[in-house]
DNA sequence: GTCTATACTTTGATAGAC
DNA sequence: GTCTATCAAAGTATAGAC
């Protein structure tokens, strides 16, 4: 007999692929533990607080993802080296359109309620930090906050209809069309 | 006493809105009548099939709406005069971001299985009767697939992250950075 | 066409054995 | 840390009175 045993960190993202396919509400337990092969037991051992507490951490684990791997090197790194790197990070995570963003997806109904403050928080720095790299590579401010806040809001459009239309190239598309935008109102070799 | 009586025409906006708050699995039955104010006795009268036929008229309803104020007008009318509608509309549909489209949401999850084929039909329309509109002002038929999409990603898009941010503005500038691109690409007194 | 009362199923959560 | 068994609450749907 075999018998897989977890560790939290093992335990969330296979949670969190259940809930980035059913939204909060359709999660069901049942269907968490039918999909991740975990039993409520198990579910209930790493999170105490049920539901709620299992969306709160799946939630706080994206926004460190996105902190990591997007966020510091757009506040951090070379600017324009730091965009490149988002496109590709972008394209990856979501799988090239065939994954959605689970706290997008979170924000549409009343569930983004239960986690008004972390939703906000990822969306304003995503926005933030892409201004603030496009302004330290030389666009103006208000330019700047204009294509940060249009990159973030496309990426997330471009998600919602690829799957709207059953069509993952649509995401390529939008990833492709917003790079060229962004790129080309950056000074020097970038147009 | 007073006893209002509804016909089925009226009852499904009201139903539509709380679907549009709370995602198809988060209305349930009792937030339904809870918030219609409708006893499950009427609401089963006019929808014998329950939450899934629900849904599926009020995806129709959507559809038809659409199809009236914004689709017809773009795959029929003059086209500049279409896309200047088109904004206007959408603008009050959404009204200015304070509302959410219930068809993009439903996209997001697993409930878009169970309304595929409404679902890719109504963003297929869209971008569909756009892009002829575009071509028919006269723009590039490539450029103008590529606007076409970029625009209902993006106004999808600024809903939802007019949400996240619970900034209502957001939507506003998406939708008026849509307008100012797309009208840019229209020949003569456009730009 | 409205409603309340009821039947039955699924849900979220807990208890306790291994 | 895994699991099954169990419970109260909430879920969908139906029946039938007005």
């Amino acid at each position: 007999m075999t018998r897989t045993v977890f560790e939290k960190a093992d335990v969330i993202p296979l949670v969190a692929e259940v809930f980035r396919e059913l939204g909060y509400e359709g999660a069901t337990m049942s269907k968490i533990t039918a999909r991740t092969g975990l039993s409520k037991g198990s579910l209930y051992h790493f999170f105490p607080g049920g539901k709620e507490e299992m969306a709160a951490e799946i939630v706080a684990d994206v926004e460190r993802w996105f902190a990591k791997r997007v966020f510091e090197p757009l506040e951090r790194d070379d600017p324009k080296e730091a965009i490149a790197v988002m496109w590709r990070e972008v394209d990856a995570y979501f799988r090239s359109g065939q994954r959605i963003c689970l706290i997008g997806a979170f924000a549409l109904d009343e569930t983004r309620d239960r986690f008004a403050a972390a939703i906000s928080r990822y969306f304003r720095r995503w926005v933030d930090a892409l201004q603030d790299a496009l302004v330290r590579a030389g666009v103006p401010r208000g330019t700047a906050a204009k294509l940060a806040e249009e990159s973030v809001a496309g990426i997330q459009g471009g998600l919602l209809l690829a799957r709207g239309l059953h069509d993952e190239s649509v995401f390529a598309r939008t990833l492709a069309g917003l790079e060229e935008r962004v790129s080309s109102y950056l000074p020097k070799p970038g147009r």
